[in-house]
DNA sequence: TAGATATTTAGCCAATCATCTAAATACAAA
DNA sequence: TTTGTATTTAGATGATTGGCTAAATATCTA
């Protein structure tokens, strides 16, 4: 869970892990959950799981057999902060 | 320059992208001007610029024996709107 | 404990990516 | 028009990525 810019940028750079943070955005969602909205295999969706939570976008916490994953807005907020950053042109009088 | 949301993050997760980005922030620079910052070869900086382009973040515009690349702020605008969309969760009387 | 379900880990493969060298193109200047 | 400078295009190469299957792990239930 290092969470640089460059591998958050990353995360974000796919469709799919996008839509996952969309359906997170309405509800918290076990991996089988998210895995039933897609056409592809449960290792899949593990693998883009893994990305978006290395990249610190996500928590997961296991409840049962299941594993439930949640957006962590803590680290979204942060990242939108740094974009702003990279956007804010050449304000020479910046902050 | 088809410029996709999936695009434009695919150009962004790149540090050496993000710098040419910051840079051109400052002030308009040549292809040339830009490599000199860099520990790259020239083909390197062309192929990132083509990149930053196809992606609608930069325009290019030759000027006699350069060509001078400048930010096109109104597709960064747009995509920091797309993204404000994506992380605005679950907010279900949203606009 | 044995079996079923949920999820991840390991390892493979094709596609994409970032870099390089060599060559082509565009313009300027002598 | 030849030479030099700026930049891109073409093509090769090693690294990374996103998908898959098979197998391992964790939990629940009978």
């Amino acid at each position: 869970m290092e969470n640089s810019l460059t591998q958050t940028l990353q995360a974000l750079a796919d469709p799919t892990r996008r839509k996952i943070l969309q359906m997170l955005g309405e509800r918290n969602l076990s991996a089988g959950d998210i895995g039933a909205a897609f056409d592809m295999k449960a290792p899949s969706i593990s693998h883009h799981l893994t990305v978006l939570k290395n990249a610190g976008l996500v928590l997961a916490e296991r409840q049962g057999q299941n594993i439930v994953y949640s957006l962590n807005t803590t680290v979204m907020q942060e990242f939108m902060q740094e974009m702003r950053q990279l956007f804010r042109v050449g304000e020479n009088g910046n902050a």
